[in-house]
DNA sequence: GAGTTTGAAACT
DNA sequence: CAGTTTCAAACTC
């Protein structure tokens, strides 16, 4: 079993667990967040999105979409405060009146659909879904959840914009949240969630195909419409964790023994590439995972914090007073989540659930889990998170509790997503990081690199540094090595003993090594520059050697650098972005021309290819004789002519010349096409 | 693709 | 902290 032993953990910055000492602007779009008390709060430096989450002591946990910054938060609440809260928000809420966890949906602003999602008590009557599973299990199971998209959800249970019955909440087993689709923006969305009773994992999910229980699905696949955010519970049989053993740090390295029921929650994006994972890690028996698509956030991390929350409370909810404000946590009973996602560009964030019920009874105070997804620049927001890399996990300290952390690169869990998923937590044989690793050489979702990210990383090449040293790009990125062309590497789940070791090694050298190096700058100055300035001797700056220049922004007053020529006012500069400007559009008229020009030749062929087959033959290549080539060429140099004296710029120039040749073509082929249909027709 | 250059990271 | 070495990416041929 990989873990981080409590030593390491306790080697690690202490502030992960202060996010409630972060200070930033709070972006509340409603009046409930402004009014929590305890919040964390969390700001994307870039975009500015503010992410709280709800005071610890507190049971409630609504979940809001907003449509507004794109933030999802999701909070257990009770279910008459709830409607409160909603209100509050500025949206009517749904809300379902039952005992039990009671999971509210809801939107602020724009869609004002809100949706409220009961998730009964395991004791519950069974659900009408298919897939409940098996009622014995005394645990609450849920978990997978995906949400489209885009924020604006619609209720479909019980029908769009009506509040559901309790009958209907009961009866509540399978929600979807479609992804809206970019082209059908009015589309409703779908919300499925399914309660899964993976009693001893032995009763798969069949009847609702997109959601699978401890599995999340491929998010960004055109073919599959819906996301799913599966929640499945781990066996009720311990949700108490144990101060001061290891946890496992994911369930793909976690030894067969200790694969659990996974939870998991993936949150679709539109179109986007970058998933973003989490992996709480609450108990021994607990491993989550949580994905969001479509955000920058790149870490997961679990921490805890001590509560005043009672325990023993399946639902919590019965002690709680509405948490209104800023609500980013999932409460649960012993298990408490808070995950403040703070995606660079799509700003959403999700707050996915916390289950348990069953086991709480036991305890009389305990430690709650937190779970903080911190966008990959976050520097300023939560410069604590950025210190450790995507794949740590640390087990609670001593005497800590059941606090355990997991920063897992999102793509790294992507692919595990992809791979099955259920087998690996069912089948205690299954080697995982076996399995793991040969999905790590997948693409993403489906989507090619360049297709999955924003920022697009090149493999890497490292022979010697075994990529755990910040000479690898990967490692330095915070993330596993997928799809390089590294030796040795250990920059994977495979040696995450080592690699922690090595994380710790950059830590212990430069605290920051994980922050990203391009910020902020003071006030005033520019909006970024390097956080440490280049150092560049040889290159003027001007080459991508320069990290200033790489990242295409101009050396500052901290760079070192010797001969600079990476200011504003440097003609050296200016002449590279010029050039660099030109080529960039001079590719892209290229590449138009050659699109369309294929375009025109393959629907060229798709029109003559009846004619070809009822000839039974191909086009008579006689066809281009002297005289044709002649005359094409007469049309070319005829378009040379006009491009000259319109004074196109080259690149203008061989776009008009390569269209009229395709014209040429077109007209070739498709006289020598008539011609031997006429032929044919004359001869039969 | 091999070899060179370069500067960040690592080391002393 | 400065100097040196190592390393992998960028670049050149």
């Amino acid at each position: 079993m990989d873990v981080v032993s409590p030593e390491l953990n306790s080697l690690l910055p202490d502030e992960i667990m202060d996010t409630e000492e972060i200070e930033g602007p709070c972006d509340d779009t409603s009046p409930a967040l402004a009014t929590s008390t305890a919040t964390t709060k969390t700001t994307d430096s870039m975009t500015g999105t503010t992410v709280s989450t709800s005071g610890l002591q507190k049971l409630t946990a609504p979940f809001t979409i907003s449509p507004a910054n794109h933030q999802i938060i999701l909070n257990k609440v009770a279910s008459s405060q709830a409607t409160e809260a909603a209100k509050s928000a500025g949206t009517p809420a749904q809300v379902i009146k039952q005992e039990g966890q009671k999971l509210l949906v809801t939107t602020i602003g724009k869609s004002g659909q809100p949706i409220v999602l009961q998730l009964p008590h395991t004791g519950s009557k069974p659900g009408i879904s298919q897939i409940s599973g098996d009622t014995k299990t005394a645990a609450p199971q849920f978990k997978v959840v995906t949400i489209g998209g885009r924020p604006e959800l619609k209720p479909v249970a019980g029908g769009a914009g009506n509040q559901l019955t309790t009958l209907q909440a009961q009866q509540l087993k399978t929600v979807q949240i479609a992804k809206k689709t970019p082209t059908s923006s009015a589309a409703p969305v779908k919300l499925i969630i399914t309660k899964t009773v993976n009693s001893k994992g032995l009763s798969p999910q069949t009847s609702s195909p997109p959601v699978i229980a401890g599995r999340v699905l491929p998010q960004t696949s055109p073919v599959l419409p819906l996301r799913t955010i599966t929640l499945s519970d781990p066996h009720n049989t311990s949700i108490q964790s144990i101060p001061g053993k290891k946890i496992a740090i994911s369930p793909l390295k976690t030894p067969s023994k200790n694969i659990k029921p996974v939870q998991s929650v993936t949150v679709g994006g539109v179109g986007v590439s970058q998933f973003k994972t989490i992996i709480p890690l609450a108990t021994q028996s607990n491993v989550q995972q949580i994905q969001v698509p479509g955000s920058k956030f790149h870490y997961v991390r679990l921490v805890t914090a001590t509560t005043a929350s009672s325990t023993g409370q399946p639902s919590g909810l019965s002690t709680s007073s509405i948490q209104t404000a800023k609500p980013m946590v999932v409460s649960s009973g012993p298990v408490r989540m808070s995950v403040p996602v703070i995606p660079a560009q799509t700003m959403k964030q999700v707050a996915p659930k916390p289950l348990t019920s069953a086991a709480q009874v036991v305890t009389t105070t305990q430690t709650q889990q937190r779970l903080i997804m911190p966008a990959t620049p976050l520097p300023q927001i939560q410069p604590n998170f950025t210190n450790l890399p995507p794949g740590t996990v640390l087990t609670p300290a001593p005497g800590g509790g059941n606090v355990g952390y997991a920063v897992v690169p999102a793509q790294y869990v992507t692919q595990l997503q992809q791979s099955p998923f259920v087998t690996l937590a069912s089948s205690p044989g299954f080697s995982a990081s076996s399995a793991i690793q040969a999905q790590s050489r997948l693409p993403l979702n489906g989507l090619s690199t360049a297709d999955t990210t924003s920022r697009p990383r090149k493999p890497c090449n490292c022979t010697k540094s075994q990529c755990l040293k910040l000479y690898c790009d990967c490692f330095a990125n915070g993330e596993f090595c997928n799809n390089c062309n590294c030796n040795n590497c250990f920059n994977n789940l495979e040696h995450e003993t080592e690699r922690l070791k090595a994380i710790k090694t950059c830590l212990d050298r430069n605290p920051e090594a994980f922050k990203p190096k391009i910020g902020k700058g003071k006030e005033g100055e520019s909006d970024r520059r390097h956080s440490k300035g280049c150092n560049c001797k040889r290159s003027g700056c001007l080459k991508n050697y320069c990290e200033c220049y790489e990242a295409k922004i101009m050396c500052s007053s901290i760079c070192k650098c010797i001969g600079c020529k990476n200011f504003e006012e440097s003609p050296e500069r200016k002449t590279l972005m010029h050039l660099a400007d030109a080529a960039e559009v001079r590719v892209q008229q290229q590449t138009a021309a050659k699109t369309k020009l294929s375009s025109q030749i393959s629907d060229l062929l798709m029109r003559t290819t009846p004619v070809n087959s009822s000839g039974g033959g191909r086009l008579p290549y006689t066809f281009v004789t002297k005289e044709v080539i002649e005359a094409t060429c007469e049309c070319l140099v005829e378009q040379v002519r006009k491009a000259e004296q319109t004074h196109q710029s080259q690149a203008e120039a061989e776009r008009m010349i390569l269209e009229e040749f395709g014209n040429c073509l077109m007209r070739i082929i498709s006289s020598a096409a008539k011609a031997k249909a006429d032929s044919a027709s004359i001869g039969s």
